[in-house]
DNA sequence: TCTTTCTTTCACAGCGCTGTCATAAATTTT
DNA sequence: AAAATTTATGACAGCGCTGTGAAAGAAAGA
């Protein structure tokens, strides 16, 4: 049995969130804004912290802030738009997982279950990797690791990677790469791809071959 | 593109969904009740599954429970507000999702999308694949395996093969195939057909066989 | 603010691909 | 059988695409 602290400003939200957790058997605590969340944090001990990015008074990242000065309660981010998850790993704040709205309950309970047990044995966080020979990827934590060092990629590089891998052996279109890492809103050059491609290739080093050119299209992550 | 499966018996709910989901593009199938919903999700594959609770003859619980025996489709649950008290049993049951009438047909499609996409990232992704004797063609990786090994094909040897493929056993004119393969603004000549296919054909070794000539006509792949 | 890092554009070189042509081979017609 | 028509093949010039370095432009930190 958990306790689990959910702060959002819409209520719908909160009590989507708090049915389904004490249908498990959990107990939930209802924050209505980021300020709120932190006092509630100061008083007692949650399992798990779960915070909105968009809230009154108070937001999201600067609550997390706020509480990791006095506990290191596990916490889960709630956004409403992907773009914010840009910038959730951008702060190194120790979030441990992030969901984008609109979510599903089912999904959102099993990876507060998954936190917490991570967080109570002790293990260390690995979250969702995968590994390409020497090349690791650690989609959570946003980092890739090339034979064990840790390489040391600009966003867009990450991006650009992430979608690749996530769509391995798929033959992406220089488009379809625009639209999904950069945005249906950018109106830039197509070749603005090649050359984070190369930027890319020369940070993965012996594991460049894994991006191969699809000459006339585009490019593509071939495992 | 998904393939949807809406059961409810209030035929504008269905309306409603479907005209979303079509003009998204995906296919959507309808049930007018739990026993037809559990049906047809017997007979094909959905990508999802969305199931009214209230419905004669079977509920969506039931439905639910049923479909669960012999697929693992994602469910999603809708309800009238008096019934709040049914999610804690939906959720038992393992559906992925619960929206409460009357909801709003975008934010309806929006967690349709968020269910599917979450649910397929968990396999493996193989493309569609087709394969004839030793000659093995994946259009989304966009690559030929012959004989185990990786063919090498220009980008337009690619398209012309997957066009001929596509069009399996249809004569296809040279007119056609530079419509469809070159682009109606091509303004060449029929015979740059005729390297191309020769090129295909070296390139294809034993299964050149597969691409035969129409005298006086054109091309045609034939299994 | 200035400095630094990241992103985007651009120009150019290299090379592979494409389309055309001439010729050879195959097939049909006369 | 020969002529005519159609297709197969090899060669090649030109063009288009990609890779890359450099530099301008934008964003993030100090």
């Amino acid at each position: 049995m958990y306790n689990i602290l959910i702060a959002d400003d819409e209520q719908n939200i909160r009590e989507v969130i708090r049915e389904y957790a004490e249908f498990e058997g959990h107990t939930v605590a209802e924050a209505a804004d980021g300020m709120q969340a932190v006092e509630m944090a100061r008083e007692q001990d949650f399992d798990i912290i779960i915070l909105d990015i968009m809230m009154p008074r108070l937001d999201g990242f600067s609550a997390c802030k706020e509480i990791r000065k006095f506990k290191d309660t596990p916490v889960m981010m709630l956004s409403a738009r992907s773009e914010e998850y840009d910038k959730l790993f951008g702060f190194e704040l120790g979030v441990d997982d992030y969901v984008v709205k609109p979510f599903s309950p089912k999904e959102v309970m099993a990876r507060i279950n998954a936190i917490i047990k991570r967080h109570r044995s002790g293990g260390e966080q690995l979250g969702e990797t995968v590994k390409f020979e020497g090349l690791e990827i650690n989609f959570t934590a946003r980092d890739v690791i090339i034979d064990g060092e840790k390489a040391n990629l600009t966003p867009k590089e990450y991006d650009l990677l992430f979608y690749l891998v996530k769509n391995k052996n798929i033959a992406l279109t220089r488009n379809k790469l625009l639209e999904e890492v950069w945005g249906y809103d950018f109106f830039g050059d197509d070749r603005t791809i090649d050359t984070h491609i190369k930027m890319l290739r020369n940070n993965l080093g012996p594991y460049r071959k894994f991006i191969v050119t699809l000459r006339g299209m585009g490019y593509k992550f071939e495992v």
